[in-house]
DNA sequence: CCGATCTGCTAATACGAATTATTACTGGGC
DNA sequence: GCCCAGTAATAATTCGTATTAGCAGATCGG
């Protein structure tokens, strides 16, 4: 490999010192340096003749920057399997990244030698070489965590927000407020008796949406039923609840539900109103218009990314929930 | 941002020397270097507890290697308008940078501080700091291949293969071959006068298609007719060739065909057989079984970072073709 | 006309890891 | 007692860039 060109050659070149192309480059004005425009411009121009690029890596290593923002997922970023749960977060990454300048480093090679899920510290990781990172991905890693705040590497979580004996800087989805919202609608429709169908626990982002119904329902004085949705006959269950409103944690539930219904002459939302909280982790394709609400991916990486640079230039623990769009729908009617 | 861990820390800490810490991490055991059991034990041990990692800048200065492949393209990667081109070569890429153990740095900071389109090569690019990179995208750039070229930057392109002053290294997929497998099926069947509805020219990807579908005609001694995509009323040009079989150019064109010809009673493929040259570039979703050959985008991206792997270890201009899975699909019939 | 200030630039060093050259010590052979 | 071989480790240097301190020469004030 011919060796590429450095500031040496440069200066060289132009029959200055390696000093004097450094500060041109960094185009320093401080009153400390001085350079007369003449040398500048002669600096300048050995630089466009010859295509020199600064190597990143020195630059790295010498003041600490590079404007790489790591991007770490304990799946594959792209899985194979489905049109994926990760690339609208990627959408919203890439635009920020790329209009605050900064490359993305994707971790594809975390996981680690042992075969195992990935982790972000394995023998030779490569966090380090990105001013900070963004961690996607429903089930993160605590030790990880706890490593990246005890290293003090900037990162912002999407989605997770565990503590991990400490703060952990966030964005998520509002969840809570997005849920009471549509609860509050199912009330103002006449609905008295809800069922909430789904797991309620596990991640925070379940935990979120059913602890968002409980204090709906609570809050309008309604009843709030639970059903988990791997029950055996899960029409019937919801049948006997005698809920005229479902409330689907998993859209791809609803989905099933829907079909199960129409067979058996259940009439959707005729006979029961059906809500979703949120788009589908499980990949589906239907062409219900659910009503429910939009989760803020995009708009979740993009942010992630903002407050991420803010986190690299001034620290700090930034956390935030970010609003989610209500859809109308056409499962959710008066009765 | 508290100092990290170096390697002089770790070696005050098992009190040795930074040399001795280097050797240890990258076990050297030549008959040059020689590192006590017991020392090696302890500056382990040390290095255990202390969750020390060496920093990728430093190292990629000092033995020029990252392991981190670089990945660029000329539209954002994750494109938010559709269900994506660049997905399926990425999901390649990827899976195979993990298995060789290689992080991925996106350039998505690469369009060029006037706005305008991307170029690998800004102020203050990235590429040096990957080992070597995978160019994906139906346009690159000439003089962005010609600098990869000069700089020697091990690269491989995937798709475009467009010679700029020197041989490019290349994945691309057969369409050749594809289309000429599937030129011979529509002969086998009886057709003796076909139609190729596309631009024919352009980029390489579709010149290669009509080149392909020449040829085999030409070989089998059949009719080969051509009609550019955009003509006012393409259903009653494709009917006034007289041809028995229309090869589309792009599926989104035969899917539009298809609609045009059930509204006004043509029959597919009773009255006319159809042929898709490869999956849609444009997306388009339907349920048609096309005849027609899968573009191998996967593994193309697979073999783009095997073939990349390659370069950088020892050179070379590797240049493939994959060839294209036919797909059956029920368009093409005999008559 | 001598010190003070300003101007334009460079030498030296830091960053963290890898590598090369070198040193300190131990035993063994004669 | 001296030289050599072998072992174990270290000092010094390298990679390319950024930064700090400082050095000449010119200009200025008194």
């Amino acid at each position: 490999m011919a060796r590429r060109l450095t500031q040496q050659d440069i200066a060289r070149m132009a029959g200055v010192s390696q000093t004097t192309v450094s500060l041109v480059l960094n185009n320093r004005a401080d009153s400390e340096v001085r350079i007369s425009p003449e040398t500048r411009q002669r600096v300048l121009r050995v630089i466009r003749e010859t295509g020199y690029i600064a190597d990143p890596a020195a630059r790295r290593l010498a003041e600490g920057r590079n404007r790489i923002l790591g991007v770490f997922t304990y799946e594959a970023v792209f899985p194979a399997t489905s049109a994926d749960f990760y690339h609208p977060f990627l959408v919203g990454i890439e635009e920020c990244a790329e209009e605050v300048g900064c490359d993305l480093l994707l971790f594809t090679s975390a996981r680690a030698s042992g075969g195992g899920r990935r982790r972000i510290f394995n023998e030779d990781s490569r966090v380090r070489l990105a001013d900070g990172c963004v961690l996607l991905g429903r089930m993160v890693d605590r030790d990880d965590l706890a490593r990246l705040i005890a290293d003090q590497i900037p990162f912002v979580s999407v989605g997770r927000r565990d503590d991990a004996g400490g703060p952990v800087p966030y964005v998520g989805a509002d969840y809570p407020t997005a849920t009471r919202a549509l609860v509050e609608r199912a009330v103002r429709l006449g609905h008295r008796r809800l069922v909430y169908v789904g797991t309620g626990g596990g991640a925070e982002s379940t935990a979120d949406r059913y602890a968002g119904f409980r204090a709906a329902v609570a809050e309008f004085d309604v009843e709030g039923l639970h059903l988990a949705p791997d029950v055996s006959d899960l029409l019937d269950a919801v049948r006997d609840t005698g809920a005229t409103a479902a409330f689907f944690e998993e859209q791809a539930d609803a989905v099933l539900f829907v079909q199960a219904a129409k067979e058996r002459g259940l009439a959707i939302p005729g006979d029961l109103s059906l809500v979703t909280l949120g788009s589908a982790t499980r990949p589906v394709h239907t062409d219900i218009d659910f009503t429910g609400f939009l989760i803020p991916r995009r708009e979740m990486g993009r942010r992630a990314v903002e407050l991420l640079t803010g986190v690299i230039e001034s620290g700090g623990t930034p956390q935030e929930l970010l609003p989610c769009e209500l859809i109308e729908g056409s499962t959710l009617i008066g009765r």
